[in-house]
DNA sequence: AACAATAAAGGACAGATGTCCCGGAGGGAA
DNA sequence: TTCCCTCCGGGACATCTGTCCTTTATTGTT
């Protein structure tokens, strides 16, 4: 799918102030991409890292939509439902992005079928994820979440089967609980030695364990 | 919109082939215009009507997704996500639908920019909303997403106040609930005065209060 | 070191929701 | 009419989850 992106992107190299209005931005870990409520001003393409989506609720709680890496657009929404940005877009890794400005959509890549195909291939990705997980929402209980949280977060960089809990109580928010009841949940899987809780981190004992009881639901 | 779609089809009415492949079909309430896992055919546009999307899951539930109406457009999450159909569009209303079919799309308006765009909007619309819902079916308790139901379902035909419950057990699943639960909700608000339970339809007495109560959600 | 402020874990309780099941109403067949 | 079957509403109970609050651990300050 990058591949297209290049090549479709390569179509215009030719057109001088297409190129010089491409560039590529980095985001530190924890640093906003997108902020909701914002003014979307153009697409984002992310190159390389992670991060995530998270939306914040009238009742002050935050809830994860999802996790995306590489291939994965942001801003299409926005400008195509025409409105400010509805997510969170949260760097998790550093990460690296390319961004168009609207202005070069608008007058250069809008026309192109190649380049809208991308488009309409991410939305409608996206779109069947979102339906999957507002399912899970509606009908998975907490430990089904969390597991399936772990497993999301799960990557690369954490082989070493640690998950730092950036506090617990964000976590809880992100899959839309309390803290209290994680716990429970956690003291739940101590108990019968799937993980083991020291310091501020979990350490994931049983994985397969932990895949079982996240039903192969996952946040991406 | 829709004003839209007619003028990118319109480019093509000098194509024969094109015309003739284009047709109209009906469909009667409770008919599946697309049901999950068959194989995707083409592109449906709502003309008029209203029908459901839902899905069943593994428990055997059937989890309402969203009602639609004019415009919407049916099958293209399947074509770009390169998927089985995934999620059931049922009729609630007699639905004039317009058929193109998948061929069509590749050879003639695959590469129409006004189309794609017309695409590419819906889509976003659709994520938006299922953004929404999946908030709503993580946080809202079954009370809401059951006043919420009941304005989704209002329509002109149904300006009578009077809801046909195609059997409790149908909206049950469908807002993610057991029927058990719905009967102390409805239980509940009959003490209140704000319906009425006769035969096998439900009065609604205080629309205002249902609006009220549904918090603003849609299933739309 | 002693104290104060803050955060984390978990107990107690309440409310929301699911499961199981029973009794009554309605409808069809003999 | 009588019997039987099915469906519906709701009681009883269990489980899941949220809220509130206490206790303990941790960290920073003097």
């Amino acid at each position: 799918m990058s591949q297209n992106l290049f090549r479709s992107i390569y179509h215009y190299t030719l057109a001088k102030e297409l190129i010089s209005s491409l560039f590529v931005r980095t985001f530190q870990p924890n640093e906003f991409i997108l902020k909701a409520g914002d003014k979307i001003d153009g697409i984002y393409f992310l190159l390389s890292g992670r991060y995530m989506v998270s939306s914040l609720e009238v009742t002050g709680k935050e809830l994860l939509l999802r996790y995306c890496q590489q291939p994965a657009i942001m801003g299409d929404i926005e400008i195509f439902a025409d409105c400010l940005v509805v997510s969170n877009c949260i760097a998790v890794e550093p990460c690296e992005v390319l961004f168009i400005p609207l202005e070069v959509y608008e007058t250069n890549l809008k026309f192109d079928s190649k380049f809208n195909q991308l488009l309409l291939k991410e939305l409608a990705y996206k779109l069947l994820t979102c339906t999957i997980s507002s399912k899970v929402n509606a009908l998975s209980p907490v430990s089904v979440r969390l597991a399936a949280y772990l497993c999301s977060v799960e990557s690369p960089s954490h082989v070493n089967q640690y998950i730092k809990t950036n506090s617990l109580d964000d976590v809880a928010s992100l899959i839309g609980t309390t803290k209290r009841h994680l716990n429970r949940i956690l003291k739940d899987w101590t108990e019968k030695g799937i993980i083991k809780r020291e310091e501020k981190e979990i350490q994931i004992l049983d994985w397969d364990k932990i895949k079982e009881i996240s039903e192969n639901v996952r946040f991406e």
